[in-house]
DNA sequence: TCTGGGGTCCTAGGACCC
DNA sequence: TCTGGGGTCCTAGGACCC
């Protein structure tokens, strides 16, 4: 048995938690750049703003209907949802934590839940609410999929009071009747399509199939999807392992042209990605560097422009791979274009202990500029550049308390990104404290 | 006239998730 | 004028090996 935790509208009840004035009032989280909307509270929804609308498409209607508006602010959701995960973990002996706002517990061999699911579900919700003050909804079921499902249930009905258990077969042929087939995980917007040229559109004709079938015309992944909705569990809970790709990238707020520019911007999420990879104690193999102008324009061509750069031997020296990354777009850059986002992406990633070095190589790689430079000595200048830009949490410009100059200085880059309705971190910057008069 | 069989590795593209 | 960001897995096909 599992259970899926997931929380109501998690953006924007973050922002509503500290806004007690905007407790009935519809609220709507942007994406980075105010670019899109991804998330609204129960009240936007039922206004019909829909999930990922433009936000320029919908800003008027947004002004006109005293919707509250937010730039997304990381800082908060993230610390909230530790908060939320932290006592997700009090109640539960196994959870894996799934996304920024959701988990699941694996309950089969913990008693205390099995005793009862419905008491314990609808006990890890209220749990919940009374530590964050976040409303989460509670779907158990077989598998993960079926515990997915029963949470969708628990969302879409108020009869379930946000508590769904699927613990009996006639229930479960209901639900599945009367559940439309692109609500199930696994199944997105190109499967739903081309089942429904099949003739299946709802969960129940799609966990009738012959599994072998949906192999045969979807591959396994989908016939997986089949047997857990029949309640085989070919899904289990998954360990946290090193990430074997790295991405940082960022539309611009204005587009780019200028080489030193697109350089810069580059070179800031190259510090990013080395940031991440050395959290996790790893190296890359390969570094890509990408930029391209806008998918959406009708007047210009789409340009993408790509490159990548191989390690002899891998690194996660932040200087190497930005030298790295400049010569890579010295390679690739093209004039011309109006780059509206760019990128790296880190691969070919190990563990730090398990590199294989250059058996030709003279004493250390000469790849970073000072060829005299030993390995210990870099990790440890990098480890201590790490510590300071923990230590000294940067500020809202971005600027880290120690970077490589040619990241540039952000508060004079104009592309930047935009976000202009951000609110403060309540939780995480002593100066944005709430203030009770 | 007849041209094997079994395998690995890599990459690009497609699908999905939040 | 303005359209997010970060991931995973699987598959097919090509190159290559013995």
């Amino acid at each position: 048995m599992y259970a899926l935790v997931d929380c109501n509208s998690f953006y924007a009840a973050c922002e509503k938690l500290f806004r007690p004035d905007l407790k009935h009032k519809p609220v709507v989280v942007l994406s980075n750049n105010d670019g899109c909307v991804v998330a609204r509270s129960s009240e936007a929804k039922a206004l019909g703003i829909k999930m990922g609308v433009p936000y320029f498409q919908v800003k008027d209607y947004c002004k006109h209907n005293n919707v509250a508006v937010f730039s997304s602010n990381y800082a908060l959701y993230a610390d909230m949802s530790h908060r939320v995960m932290n006592t997700i973990e009090t109640l539960c002996p196994t959870v894996e934590v799934y996304s920024i706002d959701e988990a699941f517990l694996y309950l089969a061999d913990y008693p205390a839940a099995m005793q009862d699911l419905k008491a314990y579900a609808k006990s890890i919700k209220e749990m919940i609410e009374r530590h964050t003050g976040i409303a989460v909804g509670v779907g158990v079921g077989q598998t993960k999929t079926l515990a997915k499902l029963a949470n969708h249930a628990a969302k879409k009905y108020p009869a379930t009071k946000g508590v769904c258990v699927l613990d009996n077969e006639p229930w479960i042929r209901r639900l599945m009747q009367i559940t439309d087939i692109g609500e199930v995980w696994g199944v997105g917007s190109r499967y739903k399509k081309r089942l429904a040229a099949l003739g299946v559109t709802t969960v129940y004709q799609f966990a009738i199939c012959e599994p072998a079938k949906i192999r045969q015309h979807f591959g396994v992944v989908l016939e997986r999807t089949c047997l857990e909705l029949n309640g085989q569990a070919c899904i289990g809970i998954e360990t946290v392992e090193p990430k074997k790709q790295i991405v940082s990238s960022r539309s611009f707020s204005h587009r780019v042209t200028d080489q030193q520019d697109l350089s810069e911007a580059i070179c800031g999420h190259v510090a990013k990605a080395a940031v991440k990879l050395r959290r996790q104690n790893s190296v890359c193999g390969f570094l890509d560097v990408f930029a391209k102008n806008s998918a959406f324009s009708e007047q210009e061509k789409y340009v993408s422009i790509s490159g990548q750069y191989q390690f002899i031997t891998p690194t996660a020296d932040t200087r190497q791979m930005m030298l790295a990354a400049r010569e890579v777009l010295a390679r690739v850059y093209k004039r011309e274009v109006r780059y509206a986002k760019a990128g790296v992406i880190l691969g070919g990633i190990c563990q730090h202990d398990e590199v294989q070095l250059d058996m030709f190589a003279a004493v250390d790689s000469h790849e970073c500029g000072d060829g005299s430079e030993k390995s210990d000595k870099k990790e440890a200048l990098m480890a201590i550049m790490d510590e300071l830009n923990s230590r000294f949490r940067q500020d809202r410009n971005q600027q880290p308390a120690v970077f490589i100059a040619s990241e540039g200085i952000k508060d004079k880059q104009g592309w930047q990104m935009n976000r202009q309705l951000l609110s403060p971190c309540y939780t995480t910057r002593v100066t944005d404290l709430l203030v009770v008069k």
